[in-house]
DNA sequence: CTCTGTCCTGACTGCATATTCAAAATCATT
DNA sequence: AATGATTTTGAATATGCAGTCAGGACAGAG
């Protein structure tokens, strides 16, 4: 696995489960954060829409109002910056969705699963367009999270999806390919809001058009996973 | 809808609906289309993994194993480069998949369209993956086509469906999100390809996985939407 | 007010990139 | 072989880009 996409510019050999290594990071002041925040929205959006090598920290700069340089005051390097957003992503993401619950009923589980990353991909589609674009490219940044924590967190649920099967609770399809597709069909609606939007006819894709949405992804999938 | 997403540099006003505007076209060789063909495949791997302003010509030189100003001979310019593949795949895509078949069953014709669709991410993934970076982008260069062509071709299907649904053969979802989702599953297993080997442990995701994923994926979604 | 540290930014540097060009090589036709 | 067209390519150009820097603004403490 190479993750030297770009071997004379950076090399990306990354430290993102935990801590970040290049850039200031404790003794915040209050505007502070709120600088590197605003800086971070900014890259987030777009790193969205360009992915890291076809962004511009000049783009970055006008979208966040600040001159260009102001922006390297407060991250050191652009890759600084877009692994900062990286991390900033999956910390939401792992936190926003937590566990699936065990106790409950496959069914309700499921389905509240779907429902809130239906939400998250509503509520902030950068985010996934970033790491959409991210692994496409290969992975370069986070490949790493991939293979220990995401893969530590899906083998996990992977044994309760059996335990489930193996009472009938579930369809007997692959565990993770019931990620594949519940990952898919709910990201689908943030990173190719474009396409849906052209083909809907539609310009905003409201909140009605959204709770059709959410209806028909949770229907089609579940109804294709629990056994009735 | 603005198409113009990089003011200065380009202007995006494409006709890709038909015939290429800007580069030679009819009069080509048996050699000239060769080469051509392959530059054109250096340059699909190469826009797969940048999208097309993270693209290098450089690299796609590299790719083709040609010298750079060779491919400006060929294409006459990057964006000409880039509409030329985006023209390719949109082709090649219509072309493979053609229509769902009103006559068989929707579960059949269902199951072969959604085979149909796996097989072409499989073959060629890389086209699946320039469509993805060119959609999330904003489909500056493939709007158009999206929503003259493939709307149209999108709308007689969804009046197909509806009679399905009035003769009670198809589940009671909105058929536009039949489209989404379907598209959606089966297009993941190109564009997260990487993401999915690292998950399952696996470098090739060779053709005993393909088929595991064939099965779940057609599973999952036509037990979704066919009644029983 | 002065001193001290943080924050801001316009101008600059050096390298990368798309595109052009003109000369050379190759091919096709007679 | 000679002529002309097509194809190839190294070098040149002009613009774009990430990152640096030196000096200015500003805020708080005394």
């Amino acid at each position: 696995m190479d993750l030297m996409l770009c071997p004379p510019r950076f090399t990306l050999v990354l430290g993102l489960d935990g801590e970040l290594q290049d850039s200031k990071k404790i003794n915040a002041s209050r505007t502070q954060r709120k600088k590197r925040a605003l800086i971070l929205n900014a890259a987030e959006s777009v790193f969205a829409r360009r992915g890291f090598s076809g962004s511009r920290l000049k783009d970055i700069a006008e979208e966040a109002g600040l001159p260009k340089a102001n922006i390297l005051y407060y991250y050191k390097s652009k890759e600084d910056l877009y692994r900062c957003v990286c991390h900033d992503i999956l910390e939401n993401w792992l936190g926003a969705i937590g566990e699936i619950s065990v106790s409950s009923e496959p069914s309700e589980a499921l389905r509240k699963y779907i429902e809130a990353k239906m939400e998250l991909s509503m509520q902030r589609p950068n985010a996934s367009r970033v790491f959409a674009m991210e692994i496409i490219s290969g992975a370069p940044v986070i490949s790493d999270y991939l293979a220990t924590e995401l893969k530590s967190w899906v083998d996990k649920h992977v044994l309760i999806f059996q335990g489930w099967q193996n009472r009938g609770q579930l369809m007997d399809v692959s565990p993770y390919h019931v990620f594949f597709v519940i990952w898919a069909v709910t990201q689908t609606y943030a990173d190719f809001e474009t396409q849906i939007k052209l083909l809907l006819g539609d310009q905003h894709l409201g909140s009605d058009e959204y709770e059709r949405a959410v209806k028909s992804a949770t229907q089609i999938i579940l109804c294709g996973l629990i056994p009735r």
